[in-house]
RNA sequence: GGUCGCGUGGCCGAGUGGCUAGGCAGAGGUCUGCAAAACCUUGUACAGCGGUUCGAAUCCGCUCGCGACCUCCA
């Protein structure tokens, strides 16, 4: 069999390590959810894209995985607020709707857009407002470790003290001293005994809608409270692997540690993955800098930057076709091409699910030509096991697509891989294609057995050198998204590209 | 300013001391009524300058360029 050896780029130790569940065959991972208080963007696709394809993988291999990947709905504090005022808060008001009304209606949009790049449901997605007891226990926690201090009503995170007990800033690489000479003065930090703390419980302005009784007063949860309350809840407090982008390493992972290491004596995950950012046409992306762009946009090509639209499976492959932890730029004419990448895969795919072996007289096996889809199918392994390269492995697949391509047109002789290789062929096509990448066909807008009957026709059009009845056939499918393809001794069709 | 990362052929994007990445685009070919699809062939790429080495895109140094985080953000 192939390897089950994974490795992960673990970010506390900045090298790849061998992954071995903490309780095999179990294996805990939580990841950064999205806050809901907008429609989801490029940005959140990645992420979900990324460890979507993690679970697919470990579940592969045989874990058992529970995935766990919170709905922020308790907006986290502006940066520059002085008001006190969340963002799910503000856009509320803004709208004029119940908080979660805004938070509910976000949600949603979010999972119908998740459903769309065909991620698979986290096992529990828990929201920070049904969590709020366990977050104020886990401020009292804190404080009883003393690592905390209580201010007009907001509890914060004794940053210095807690560095005496445990370093902070190991998984950012920051160093205390620097933190505390480079950060600057904000509003609303006098109640802080240093700038670099940061709060635990946050005391709500009477004009706030969104705050619960605490032993503090009313207010509500900091900033990171949340996922170490719901992940030490549901993973227990120390689990396999955290995830989430590049940029919640600092503050927001940090702080976790810091949290999880308080009260729990233990750091919350064994394994940190962060994926890497997004930009568009060479930059950040930003809502600043007006190249925001959201799913839907992207889905239906409704934004002055695209195009033309891009298709849900288009993006996924696309950013499969970058390593997670790089950059990967978005352009129009990188989704182009990913556009037609991602149909040549599933055109090969559709053939792979309908080829038949059959044994040829006179056809031997041909050695090389089997051992090469051997290769292939273990170096698209090998990829994956190399810290989730899905860049990698695709480019195997493709080498696969033209085997699979070959014996379709007859080029390459099913016998000639033998009966064995021939349906591992097929079998780890689909397997890699469907179950790991999670690409599937995008059906076209027909119907199919109307497209065989048409097909018939068109067979005998051309028994007939009834050419313009041909042509005309082949014009018809092409506006619906279908080639027609003409081979020796059939005739089959694929999606444009 | 501090910390970290990156610069690969026309485009995207893997690789990271010697072994074809791959896709898109382009060129030639097979097939075809013509096409398309598919397949085959085709690209002397690794920012620049030095250094280490038998050998560097891959390691080290410098220079230039770009980006991320430090501040809402995935």
């Amino acid at each position: 069999m192939y390897s089950k050896d994974l490795k992960i780029y673990n970010t506390l130790s900045r090298k790849k390590e061998l992954f071995e569940p903490l309780n095999p065959p179990f294996v805990g991972m939580y990841v950064c959810g999205p806050t809901v208080y907008g429609d989801a963007h490029l940005g959140h696709a990645r992420p979900a894209i990324t460890f979507d394809t993690l679970y697919r993988y470990l579940t592969h291999l045989g874990n058992k995985v529970r995935y766990v990947r919170n709905i922020t709905d308790v907006g986290h504090l502006e940066a520059d607020a002085d008001d006190g005022e969340d963002k799910i808060a503000k856009k509320a008001k803004l709208e004029q709707l119940e908080p979660m009304e805004v938070a509910q209606h976000y949600t949603d949009t979010y999972h119908r857009d998740m459903d769309l790049l065909n991620t698979k449901k986290p096992n529990i997605e828990p929201r920070a407002t049904g969590h709020i007891p366990e977050q104020i226990q886990l401020v009292k926690d804190i404080l009883a470790e003393g690592l905390a201090y209580e201010v007009n009503g907001s509890v914060y995170f004794d940053v210095l003290k807690y560095h005496e007990r445990e370093k902070y800033g190991k998984l950012s690489g920051r160093i205390l001293e620097e933190l505390v000479s480079g950060s600057r003065e904000l509003d609303g930090q006098q109640e802080k005994r240093n700038p670099i703390d940061f709060a635990l419980w946050k005391k709500a302005s009477p004009e706030h809608l969104m705050k619960w009784d605490s032993p503090w007063g009313q207010g509500f949860p900091g900033w990171h409270l949340e996922c170490t309350a719901m992940s030490a809840k549901y993973l227990g407090k120390h689990f396999d692997i955290h995830g989430g982008g590049m940029d919640l390493m600092f503050p927001h992972h940090e702080c976790e540690i810091a949290q999880g290491n308080a009260c729990n004596h233990t750091d919350p995950a064994k394994y940190w993955m962060h994926n890497n950012m997004i930009t568009i046409n060479g930059q950040k992306m930003g809502k600043s800098l007006g190249n925001f762009i959201t799913l839907q946009q992207l889905f239906n090509g409704e934004h002055e930057l695209l195009e033309q639209a891009y298709s849900p499976m288009t993006i996924r492959y696309f950013i499969l076709t970058a390593h997670y932890r790089s950059t990967l730029d978005f352009s129009n004419d990188a989704l182009k091409a990913a556009q037609k990448g991602y149909k040549k895969i599933i055109n090969a795919l559709r053939i792979a699910k309908n080829l038949k072996f059959e044994q040829e007289e006179g056809v031997d096996i041909d050695e090389n030509q089997a051992k090469q889809v051997e290769q292939n199918i273990q170096n698209a392994y090998r990829a994956m096991n190399d810290d989730l390269n899905t860049a990698q492995a695709i480019g195997y697949l493709f080498n696969l697509t033209k085997k699979i391509n070959s014996c379709f047109t007859g080029q390459l002789k099913p016998a000639a891989l033998g009966k064995e290789v021939f349906e591992k062929m097929l079998d780890r096509y689909i397997v890699f294609v469907e179950d790991i990448l999670g690409l599937v066909e995008e059906k076209a807008d027909i119907q199919y057995s109307l497209l065989d009957a048409l097909l018939n026709v068109y067979g005998d059009a051309k028994k007939n050198r009834d050419y313009d009845l041909v042509d005309q056939i082949r014009a018809t499918l092409k506006t619906n998204g279908i080639i027609v393809k003409d081979m020796k001794d059939k005739i089959d069709w694929a999606y444009e590209e």
